[in-house]
DNA sequence: TTGAAAGCGGTACCAT
DNA sequence: ATGGTACCGCTTTCAA
């Protein structure tokens, strides 16, 4: 590893004045200036942030929290993130918490030991971790003082409600998500505010879990626990795909028999068959632009909303009337 | 921030004494450890590894470079990576590389200005980054002297292969994946080495990609292209599903006209009607174990062999007759 | 405009 | 068994 001092005496200048004109701080002359840019292009240096880290006290890290990388809908919020942040010159931390709270704890004091300069958090959204540094809440926004990114999912429940009664719905399952989660409560209420406002009959199964691996158990519950109905209304896409199985299994046929719509528009929903309608949320942007904010934060930029909504869209395909 | 100076001070000790009671090196007194512990609690103190890291030129850090997070297969791997980075103490820094050989490159200099102790890549897989730090190869793996963790992708064609002429496939499109990728053409070969063994008739469309978005483009040429084939043979499940839904489009009923095998095993594959019969790859297993192999390199434990091939499994679903 | 030197928070060597 | 101290690579006063 090649350092600034080796480059100081290549230069034939102080690591001091190396120093300033790698970071243009302070004055350095043109003659020095040349001297140094010759000397660090023959070395090949490039400065260890560590050391820099360690003295300023924060680096080009940032820290993502995510409930579960499995869920299709996230690494495409990271994505999002990574791009962002690789183009503004930032790592991203990857930390799956999996809504243990002690995971994220951990996690939180890794980061800190690290001196990361800022968090994003998809998890279980506990505000304020010591407030050490910035932090920005994806998807999962909170009440109170903080920064975050998310979907509109009131109006994405809307949109859902709305398309379903448009199709001509009679009898409706809604799945709701956990309630702990804000993004499952507001989706809850914009459904049921339209389902209540058209009148239309609905009954609500309760999910406990956005979790992958209960989507199949989930759907047979729903088969089994109700028999009369032509319409669900999906938790996320997964489980709007476990219940098209289940249905077409029980030899219901769609949208024909029962339709059904789902929510997140994930990669699969436009390859299956028949298409899935859903609602699509903007995982990739919440990811970019929750990383933008951020490093606005961190950079001590001034952040006009604290409170971003992006707008969910209905995605039309054919497991609708 | 506390540090260990401050640690010192409380428990009348020195600097040096903290240091070696927290880390174990080196002789210290009973009554020693004891305050030190006190003071440690006391203090809520924790150590800055990023001095730690300037000190010793590395760091409890790894460095996952992948191809493409938002193919499914990926999340999957990385969560094996960072389940088994946690289980060990160290932290993954996610590098999403998109076959971009200057992105590869920039993340590897990143990595190597913040003292990441190991690489692992399911990236393109250039050998060596100037060999500064262990790396292991995630499935891709390489000629040469490296390490790396991999499915057998030759078995893996093999099955696909057998599964097909066992289910009476007697006009086959397979699908091949990217020359360039090693396992996509050692996947190839297993299948061919099957099929014409079996001497069934078959014809080979190739593909330049894995990325996703090309799955619908690359059905309908399919489609196109062929026209009497009674099995298709997919690169991957995502393209499988694509397939399907093309057939279906098309009036061709699964599997009794056209029968499909995919690879990969997403959690889609379970899910989707008909149920996709596929080849599954560890995926988590592969991140899993990579981990560990190089945390065991960089750990200086002895590695017993240094190219682990993982054995995938046929998934017998409804895809085949 | 430049350089010497004092840290940043640890680790480890060398005396004692 | 313990403490003093040099050092890791870099930034930033401060004096010259």
């Amino acid at each position: 590893m090649i350092t600034i001092k080796q480059v100081a005496e290549y230069a034939g200048v102080s690591v001091a004045t190396v120093s300033r004109a790698l970071n243009d701080s302070g004055y350095v002359g043109k003659e020095s200036r040349k001297k140094v840019e010759e000397a660090v292009e023959a070395l090949g240096y490039f400065p260890n942030e560590v050391a820099r880290s360690l003295f300023q006290k924060t680096s080009r890290m940032l820290g993502l929290l995510l409930p579960d990388i499995s869920n299709p809908y996230f690494p495409l919020l990271a994505k999002g993130v990574e791009d962002c942040a690789q183009k503004n010159g930032y790592m991203v931390i990857l930390g799956n918490v999996e809504e243990d709270a002690d995971k994220e704890e951990m996690y939180v004091k890794f980061f800190s030991q690290y001196n990361i300069s800022g968090i994003l958090s998809a998890a279980s959204g506990k505000k304020a971790y010591g407030a050490q540094v910035p932090q920005v809440l994806l998807d999962r926004a909170l009440e109170g003082e903080n920064y975050s990114v998310s979907t509109d999912d009131t109006l994405g429940g809307e949109l859902a409600g709305q398309a379903v009664v448009d199709a001509g719905a009679r009898e409706i399952i809604v799945m709701a998500g956990p309630r702990k989660v804000s993004g499952a409560r507001d989706r809850l209420s914009g459904i049921l505010s339209v389902l209540n406002k058209e009148q239309v009959s609905y009954k609500v199964l309760e999910t406990e879990t956005f979790n992958v691996e209960k989507a199949e158990a989930t759907a047979q519950k729903l088969f089994d626990t109700f028999d009369t109905f032509d319409t669900v209304i999906a938790n996320n896409d997964v489980f709007a795909l476990a219940v098209m199985k289940e249905a077409i299994k029980r030899g219901f046929s769609i949208p024909e028999d029962i339709q059904i719509i789902g929510y997140d528009n994930m990669l699969f929903s436009r390859l299956m068959y028949p298409g899935l309608t859903t609602v699509a949320q903007p995982a990739y942007e919440v990811g970019y632009k929750g990383a933008k904010m951020l490093i606005d934060l961190i950079e001590k930029k001034t952040v006009a909303d604290k409170r971003v909504k992006l707008e969910p869209e209905l995605i039309r395909r054919d497991s609708l009337r």
